[in-house]
DNA sequence: AAATCGAGAGACAACGTTGTCTTGCAGTAG
DNA sequence: CTACTGCAAGACAACGTTGTCTCTCGATTT
């Protein structure tokens, strides 16, 4: 006493179970007043298709579904890739499993495996996995380069790449004269730091990814602006594209990245030092 | 010729499909030399098995899959409940499809459906909907009350609720003296705005949900926080509870909430006006 | 030595659905 | 009035897996 099936609903409308399932699938073969029996059965019993039984004997074999494996689905990065890959599948009817890695490969490829075995139709990652799925890898070191370059170019040589591990950076013997954070939430743990030690005018700072209170801080905070948003339209166009054939897509994202100059980017080296 | 099955597997093993099945899930009633070869094949054909057919079949009949409904995926709201969701979901060897509604109960109710289709074990969502499965509901209107009550204990009787439509607040003709913010978005909208209108420390400002840079602003930002990563961790729990029978969990979670005083919400009213 | 037992391994059906093939019947042409 | 056509609707198999039943064979018991 499950959920009703289509036998279910043949047997309450008087048809035969073939006929159920084409009305279901709205094929236009079958008599006007059959079909609205048929439909009279569904809605009395409650019946819904059982798309996973469905799946297995479709001929296309799709199950309508991706797997979307990022860093962390609550960080902004992420989510708002996730959120943007969530619309481009729902035009199409496909639903996003998602999976936080954490930025640990093993988690990575068992989520793939886990994926493969639920058969989704393909991925979307950060870090490239071992897949023999169809797939499409998001470049997330895009814009290192951009953001050194700024620094660079704004007379800086002690440059300090930062991830996670905030407070060793001003431990260092050698404190550095300007400090790339990698992560919107490592550039806002440097704000505030830099603050806590009187250095927010003396220590230039680039963020890599915009967050929406960088330019309300003091001082505005020079982000490398990445546009998750656009990265996961771009990622989902590609791995539909693939997984609809026909052209084999890009298998690879690049984040096209923009330099946002706010201040905090722009502060030159101490030149008596 | 799609992927390998298991009677594939079978065949190169030399054994039938049921001892497959049986090696396949552990079983221990195998040979051992039986199972080697059944393992070896397996790894040689790259065989992975078919979930969808599996519970098709089983007798528990579940997809180990849940649906996590909630407004925006890319807010830091949404995107903490659901990582958190996602991290007690992974510990029982469970997947999350996510889905955005944007707050529009049709497009809530057709993911319900949707999800309902795939036989999701269960579904977690803001907004009650129908729904016939397992489900677990967060309240977010929690806190609401806290954050007037702090701003009336302050003196304020003009405070006005806001959602998203930030500007026409000023333009009213007796502007508030304060402002409860519904969103993180919302708060930074209204900060942006209250500077923009050099008011930024002359109306009180409660924001609901804490967000990074809140202690980081001038005047640092009061907020109700919601601890959306303990809101996650308990519907997933309460929603477990239901789907593995035994005492019926939950139905409903309500967000304990704490008020974080940080100046904003402390302004007092303009005594003379 | 015959009867009993137990455990490993296969045969077969079934899960809920769709693809293919066949049947039945009305409508049309000769 | 018979033969043909076409199309709606049902019968049946199949998708990849697991539950249940049966069979075989060696080991144990008496």
């Amino acid at each position: 006493m499950g959920r009703p099936t289509m036998n279910d609903v043949a047997r309450n409308a008087g048809v035969s179970l073939k006929t159920v399932s084409r009305v279901v699938n709205g094929e236009t073969t079958v008599d006007p007043g059959l079909a609205a029996r048929v439909r009279a059965a569904v809605a009395a019993l409650g019946y819904r298709p059982n798309l996973g039984a469905s799946m297995l004997r479709r001929n296309d074999r799709r199950t309508r579904m991706i797997g979307v494996l990022l860093t962390d689905l609550a960080g902004p990065f992420s989510a708002a890739v996730h959120r943007a890959v969530e619309d481009e599948a729902r035009a199409r009817g496909v639903h996003v499993l998602g999976g936080s890695t954490d930025d640990d490969p093993q988690r990575a490829q068992d989520l793939v495996e886990a994926f493969a075995r639920r058969h989704v139709d393909g991925v979307i990652l950060t870090a490239p996995a071992v897949v023999d799925l169809p797939s499409v890898v998001i470049d997330r070191e895009a814009g290192i380069g951009q953001g050194m370059r700024h620094l660079r170019n704004h007379g800086h040589r002690r440059i300090v790449f930062v991830e996670r591990e905030v407070h060793a950076v001003f431990a260092l013997p050698d404190p550095p004269t300007a400090i790339l954070a990698g992560s919107t939430s490592v550039t806002i743990e440097v704000v505030r730091a830099l603050r806590e030690r009187g250095l927010r005018d003396r220590v230039a700072l680039v963020g890599l990814g915009d967050f929406p209170t960088a330019d309300l801080l003091e001082p505005a905070v020079t982000v490398v602006a990445q546009d998750p948003a656009a990265t996961g339209r771009a990622a989902a166009g590609a791995l539909f594209e693939q997984i609809d054939g026909g052209t084999q897509g890009a298998r690879a994202i690049s984040i096209p990245t923009t330099l946002i100059a706010r201040g905090s980017g722009e502060i030159r080296p101490a030149t008596g030092s």
